[in-house]
DNA sequence: GAGATTTATGTGGTCAGACCAATTGTTAAA
DNA sequence: TTTAACAATTGGTCTGACCACATAAATCTC
């Protein structure tokens, strides 16, 4: 009826201002990973909020893995890097009925540009990484081809790939378990089909792994 | 109903779970874009957990962009095209140029995975497809040589990577417009490239128009 | 009876307060 | 000095209250 006056942002969800306002602040006081935020009770009373809203604000954000938070100590700024976006979305996505060759093909897809990666990176890059890859090896850490695939994945250099082939490992291997085993010659024939960019083996090597 | 169990996990807390159970809610009931979710009285109730915790989750989810609540109406399943992966990333992790490059290379690589299939499909197939497609052009359906190359990757057959390009493209696309005018010839150029295989120059058509 | 108006109900939006649990710093005791 | 008990701070969760918005039902008006 009588047309009532308008606040200034009537859409604008307390939550989202909250958001906005610590982004702001990330900004201003250039905070990095690791620095504390101001606790939910402060925020609120600063901001001029209600707690729950500070906390629908921190939940978010968490959920991403922007922030985290330890219980009896704070809320702390997390490596945006380590976000969680690709999981979330991917939790959603990956949903109905997905057929399972798509999710099959498209993790193919990201291994072999991976690879692809890694070989044109050259030597000196693939030598160092399998030093430590190899020193893991021995000490048990990698003891799995799956795991040693990852380590692949991951330090072929995009992060964003490395998050998708999570996902849709996670997504694939639902039930599933290891049936190759990984020693000391396969790491090494890998290294070398690596170097010589002899994909067509790696590629062999994956397919006869993912079952 | 059935009260909810409190689930083994000491340390999980209350609002992720109610992420996780949201999330077989509406694999379990085959949920699409559209739907409504139960409201958070009810969700509370049926959980039994407290309407906060459920507030939590349904926030994280809407910043995320994969619900979407309606005062007085209710919360509603989105598209997941309608993520908000875009602003979050330009938000927060937006910082090093890194992401930003890992975003056009994955995006490169689903498009020369998906122009490789279609390849790999034959030729009827995609005699059909260019049917449809010069159709779609005469009929200013199809304007853009990105629309162009949507249908492609599209038709190229994997959903899922098509889901993952469409979301790449979203952000990759930010502030940015279309440059490269589609034309009849263009389009018979990249026909005739599916063809023979000559994947090199649907790629350089591409990176041309990824600017 | 048809249409407009009011009411009731359901829903999200927000806040305040209470209580618990974990951590840390301070104080008191040994 | 070391150790134990305590207090303060902080996150985790629940409950209840109230408002704003939307819709369906009941009511009124013509």
């Amino acid at each position: 009826m009588t047309p009532y006056v308008e606040q200034s942002n009537p859409q604008l969800k307390v939550y989202i201002s909250v958001v906005h306002q610590l982004k702001d602040m990330i900004q201003r006081d250039r905070l990095t990973s690791g620095d504390r935020l101001p606790s939910e009770r402060e925020l609120s009373d600063r901001l001029g909020v209600g707690r729950s809203s500070v906390r629908e604000a921190f939940r978010a954000l968490e959920l991403l893995g922007l922030i985290e938070t330890r219980h009896g100590e704070g809320t702390f700024l997390r490596d945006f890097r380590d976000h969680r976006l690709v999981e979330l979305l991917g939790m959603f996505i990956l949903q109905n009925g997905q057929a399972e060759n798509d999710v099959v093909e498209m993790k193919d897809w990201v291994e072999s540009a991976s690879f692809n990666r890694l070989f044109l990176s050259g030597k000196d890059g693939i030598e160092h990484l399998f030093d430590t890859i190899h020193a893991g090896f021995n000490k048990g850490e990698i003891s799995t081809f799956t795991h040693f695939k990852s380590k692949l994945i991951k330090a072929s250099g995009n992060r964003l790939a490395y998050k998708v082939w999570l996902v849709l490992h996670d997504f694939d291997t639902e039930g599933k378990k290891e049936i190759l085993p990984l020693s000391e010659e396969l790491i090494y024939d890998v290294k070398n089909a690596l170097l010589t960019g002899n994909m067509e083996f790696i590629r062999a090597i994956c397919t006869a792994s993912d079952q």
